[in-house]
DNA sequence: GCCATGGCTAGTA
DNA sequence: GCCATGGCTAGTA
C-alpha cells in the first residue's frame, strides 16, 4: 500500500457522522491537490475492506457522485440517518456538513 | 486503462 | 459540456 493510499485512508476514516468531504478536498488533505480521482478509486477498491465510511465523500458541488443507482440510493438514505438533507436540486449544503480535516 | 473529479468556458436566457 | 489530471492496479510478457 502505497502511503497516499494510507493517508487517503485514514482522512475518510476521520470524517465523523454527520459531516462529509468532498474528493478533491480529501485528496488536497492527503498533499496531492490534483489526486481527486485516485480518491474514488480508493473508495471504489478499498471501501469494504477497510470498513470506510464511503457514504461521507461526495463531489464538489455538494452532489452524492456515485453512479450506481442502488448504491447512490444507500448513499442518499444513510447520509440522511445522519442527519444530512439533500435539497431539490439534490445538492448537500457544504457549508454547514463539509468537516475540515 | 481506470475513474463516484474539478474547474473553466461557451452558450443560453 | 469538455477535457487535463494522476496514482494505482489488472493483466500481459
Amino acid at each position: 500500500m502505497q502511503p497516499f493510499t494510507q493517508q487517503v485512508i485514514d482522512i475518510i476514516r476521520a470524517i465523523p457522522s454527520g459531516k462529509v468531504m468532498t474528493y478533491g478536498q480529501i485528496a488536497a488533505t492527503a498533499g496531492s491537490p490534483r489526486g481527486a480521482r485516485q480518491v474514488v478509486r480508493i473508495l471504489h477498491t478499498m471501501s469494504d475492506k477497510h470498513g470506510l465510511p464511503w457514504h461521507r465523500v461526495i463531489n464538489a458541488k455538494g452532489e452524492i457522485a456515485i453512479t450506481e443507482d442502488e448504491s447512490r440510493f444507500l448513499q442518499k438514505i444513510i447520509l440522511e440517518e445522519e442527519g444530512i438533507k439533500t435539497n431539490e436540486a439534490g445538492r448537500i449544503d457544504l457549508s454547514v456538513h463539509r468537516y475540515n480535516g
